[in-house]
DNA sequence: GCTTACTGATTGCGATTAGCAACCAGAGTG
DNA sequence: CACTCTGGTTGCTAATCGCAATCAGTAAGC
């Protein structure tokens, strides 16, 4: 049981990794806010990396007491519940493509999941900020926005999946 | 004993995690980088969130072998060991400088401790270039840039400090 | 009305990790 | 010689991780 939880310091640094530093808080707001799974099954059993699933209720529940995360009822379930990205995780966009852009560079990412981040590091901060209010469209009640910064990187993420396949049928 | 660590997928933001996931690692970098402490001691003993040796100990093991964080003799001690910044931890800069200005506007920060994320913030990525120029000279054998950038973090956290000192004087 | 599948979780349990405290040997200092 | 400082290591306990099994409530098919 925490008795207290004032933090280690008051370093924003150190503040912000007592949120998100660990190995499953970043990779659920990826999943939520790239991949728009907005319920529990799909951010269970659609997660790339296998979280399993009592990890993923404490997380959610850590996040959604930290203020990152929002939970309603879903109205075609009575049981199901949709997961919201919080203002707070939308704006962790800029810091997701920073972290996506220096694994890309000293990591050994794969292709097709790294198209998404070189997309997002050529776009810049004003993709970033496209995507951000697109994201207020999504889990808040903002108004569409006229871009779709979603569809651009889903549409060449498919696009390298093709290119893949292709390659792959020419090898035969 | 661990036998193979492939990782547990090829997305960019989920190597990162892989990497820095933890509680310690980040502050370990950011203290070497920010606070310039090379020496285990140092980072031990002035460690505003207080981590324990063995703690230390492995994650600068663990920073090391995933190519982070060097390590040398330091030449006036024989048993002392200087650490240093390898490139991809320089990189690391700008993703640093998003973490801390999130938490600066997320988290219950504390002045004195924000003063220079702020100006990080501010300075954008002309001063986070400089930046990681002047690491280049600290930790790696680049020459001696013009800025410093470190010292005007410095100087700003001193003058906080101080305005700090004035203000408990006034109120006495 | 009965079955079957799916919903967001919870529980049990072994393995790993965190973190505190004590300790260590080698090296320099007075 | 005694003392301090160096980068660590060891032992121990508590917390956390992560897999598998399980759960009760809901909806849909028949």
């Amino acid at each position: 049981m925490k008795v207290e939880e004032a933090g280690r310091s008051g370093c924003p640094i150190n503040l912000t990794l007592e949120v998100l530093g660990d190995r499953w808080s970043l990779i659920l707001i990826r999943d939520i806010m790239f991949g728009n799974r907005r319920h529990f099954r799909e951010l269970l059993s659609l997660s790339d990396e296998g979280i399993a699933s009592n990890i993923l209720a404490d997380r959610l529940k850590r996040l959604m007491e930290r203020g990152l995360l929002t939970r309603r009822d879903d109205p075609t379930h009575k049981q199901k519940a949709i997961y919201s990205l919080a203002e707070p995780a939308i704006q962790l966009v800029p810091l997701l493509a920073h972290m996506a852009a220096w694994g890309r560079r000293h990591m050994p990412v794969t292709e097709e999941l790294s198209i998404r981040a070189e997309l997002l590091e050529d776009g810049g901060p004003p993709m970033w900020e496209a995507f951000m209010d697109e994201l207020r469209h999504l889990h808040l009640d903002a108004p569409k926005p006229a871009r779709s910064v979603f569809q651009e990187l889903r549409q060449a993420y498919e696009a390298v999946l093709a290119k893949k396949a292709v390659a792959a049928g020419a090898a035969r």
